[in-house]
DNA sequence: CACGGATGTTAGTCATCGCTAACGTGCACC
DNA sequence: GGTGCACGTTAGCGATGACTAACATCCGTG
C-alpha cells in the first residue's frame, strides 16, 4: 500500500506545527524565557536538541509562531470585511472571527500580546506591521459606521475590545464555550458602541 | 534640623518600594525570567546582589509585588463597595477604581495577571484567594442589580470586564488619561449591561 | 570614640540553558 | 543493495544568571 507517511515534506510539517503548538502552550503557561528548549522537545516526544531540525532557534520558533498568528488574523480580517455587505455586517464578522480565534487557540493568543518584546528586532517589526494592519481593518469598518468618532478614540476602543475578547484564557472553565460566544459577542459589541457615542 | 532619614527604617521601607516598581517595569516588559537580578538593582543604582539586602530571593520579590497588589484591590474594593449607598453606585467605584489603578499602574496590572504561575506555590495560593475574593466583590454587586442572572455569567463577564479594563499599557499613548478614563469606564458599563441582558 | 547593624561592594560557585558536534538509523531512490 | 538524506540521539562547550562569601563603609548610639 501507499504509505500516508509517503512525502517527508509531510511528515516535516506537521511535526513543525506540533512543536509550534506544544510550544505555544508551554510559553503562555510560563513565559518565553521559562521553558528550556528541552521542555519543548519533550513536549512532543523528542528530547532537546532535535528541535534544531526544524527550526534554527529559539527565537526563530517565537519568531514564526507570532508571524504566523499575525498573518493569519489579519488575512481573516481582511477576507471578512471584503465578502460583507456592509460595515454593520462586516463588524460582526470580525467580532465572530476574533472570538473564534480567542476560544480555540487561548495559548496562542496569550503569546501573541506578551511575547512580542521577545522577537529579535527584525521579525518584530514585521509582526507589528501585521499587527497594525488588523486594527486599521477595524478601526476602518468602526469608522465607515461613525464618521464623527476621532480615530484615536476609535484605535483605543479596539484595543480595549481586544482585551476583552483576549481575556477568554483568564476565564477558562468559567463558562462552556457555546455560552462564552455570544457572551463576549454581546458585551464587545455593547462597548464599542458605548465608546462611539459622544455622551 | 532632625533629619528626614532618621529611621533607617524609614529608608529601607523606600528603597524596598523602589526596587518593587522597577521591578515591577522590568518584568512587565521583558517577562519574569527575562530579567537577571543585575538589571533590577541597575534600575535603583545599586548592583546585582545588594537586592539580597531587601529580598531574600527573587521569588520573593515577585510574590511580595503580587501579594501588594492583590491585596490592595481587594481592599480598595471591600472600602468602595461598603461606603456605598448602594450596588449601581457600588458598580461606578468599583469601576473607577480598578481604572485608576490600571492607569496609574500599568506595569503592576500587567505583572499581576502575567506572572501569577511563576509564583512559588505557597503564595501563589494566598494571591489566587485574594484574587478570587476582588472578584466576588464584583460579582455580588451585579448580583444585587441583577439577581436572575446566573452566577457563572457574571463572573465570566467580570473577567472579561478586566481584561477590556488591562489592556490599557497596550494601548499607552493613544490617548491621554483625561479622555481614556472615562471612555474605559463606558464602555466597561455597556459591556456589563449586555452582559446581564438575557436577550 | 569604639561598637554594631544596616547597606553596599566585588569575586566566586554552581546550576541551567542555548546551541554545536559527532554519531546512529530508517527509508526513498537509482 | 548501496547511497544519501531526514531525523533523531547523547555528550559537551560557553555563557549567563541566581545566589553566597568576604570584605568595606556609613551612621546612630552607649
Amino acid at each position: 500500500m501507499t504509505t500516508a507517511s509517503a512525502s517527508p515534506t509531510r511528515n516535516r510539517r506537521n511535526r513543525r506545527a506540533e512543536i509550534l503548538e506544544a510550544a505555544a502552550r508551554l510559553f503562555a503557561a510560563r513565559g518565553f524565557h521559562g521553558v528550556p528548549i528541552e521542555d519543548i522537545g519533550a513536549a512532543v516526544g523528542i528530547s532537546g536538541p532535535a528541535l534544531y531540525r526544524h527550526f534554527s532557534g529559539k527565537d526563530a520558533l517565537l519568531s514564526e509562531m507570532l508571524l504566523d498568528v499575525s498573518s493569519r488574523l489579519r488575512e481573516s480580517a481582511v477576507t471578512v470585511v471584503t465578502s460583507s455587505p456592509g460595515p454593520a455586517e462586516s463588524l460582526d464578522a470580525l467580532l465572530a472571527a476574533h472570538i473564534t480565534f480567542a476560544l480555540e487557540q487561548p495559548a496562542l493568543i496569550t503569546v501573541h500580546d506578551r511575547e512580542l518584546g521577545n522577537v529579535p528586532e527584525r521579525e518584530r517589526r514585521q509582526i507589528r506591521r501585521l499587527q497594525r494592519l488588523y486594527v486599521e481593518e477595524w478601526v476602518t469598518v468602526l469608522a465607515e459606521l461613525h464618521p464623527s468618532c476621532p480615530a484615536a478614540r476609535l484605535r483605543a476602543a479596539t484595543h480595549a475590545v481586544f482585551g476583552l475578547l483576549n481575556s477568554t484564557p483568564h476565564s477558562a472553565g468559567e463558562l462552556p464555550a457555546q455560552h462564552m460566544r455570544p457572551l463576549l459577542h454581546a458585551m464587545a459589541r455593547a462597548a464599542l458602541t458605548a465608546a462611539v457615542k459622544d455622551r
